[in-house]
DNA sequence: ACACTTTTTTCACAGGCCGGTCACGCACTC
DNA sequence: GAGTGCGTGACCGGCCTGTGAAAAAAGTGT
């Protein structure tokens, strides 16, 4: 359905998706993506750079109608940035803009206590 | 019908397969493996690093179109990783992908907790 | 052809992993 | 400070996997 994109690789950063494989690599080491955590960072990727809202993630990845009360989008970027986190430390992949959504944009490193912006 | 590969000597980490000799390696020491499960190996040795689907590599060990409910692959998976374990302990050759299939990759070992840097 | 061994296939059960939901507490905006 | 949004650990049902063991098939020697 990801038309534009499906079945090429993805890369970003740090970052590598291979759809057809159903692999990501983040510095050249696997994660360990489940399936949904995968489209969802596909949908984020094929997305970057933009304040993507969590209806048009949900309705991309789930393919059904959003809910406004389903945290399911919340849950699932938690588990990718926890991941993410493990494979690339103190690199920055998915951001909340507060009552907008997420934007993926890698960000080579952090500095110590730089505040968020 | 792997033509790249059909009759070469394939290496990966401390694992060796000599196709024409019906032999496999590990450490040096042969490996006694049947017929089947060498069939099995070096299909995913010949896709090491990619996720591959119990059908392809069923389709590519036994000829056979697959069956959904059919789970020889997980049982040879399973002998493989038995004989592996047996001549060369703490490796890890063939990694389990929830839902999508198996992945071969050598790992030199296991380290528990430390973060790869 | 027969008996015996080895390999392959099937089966069934136990346990693990994933997806989805909920609830609690903190974060953010105004 | 009030009100809403967000992060996250916990939990549960259901499907996916690992695996021993039985059954079937193929191979081997006489």
């Amino acid at each position: 359905m990801e038309a534009a994109t499906d079945g090429r690789i993805l890369r970003a950063g740090e970052l590598e998706i291979r759809p057809e494989e159903f692999l990501a690599l983040a510095d050249g080491r696997p994660l360990n993506l489940t399936a949904r955590e995968l489209e969802l960072l596909k949908a984020l990727m094929e997305r970057a750079g933009r304040i993507v809202s969590r209806e048009e993630l949900y309705v991309s990845v789930w393919g059904e109608p959003y809910r406004k009360s389903d945290r399911s989008v919340d849950v699932y970027v938690g588990k990718l940035r926890q991941k993410l986190e493990e494979a690339a430390p103190h690199h920055r992949f998915i951001h909340t803009h507060f009552g907008f959504g997420y934007r993926f944009s890698p960000q080579p490193a952090e500095r110590s206590f730089t505040r968020l912006s």
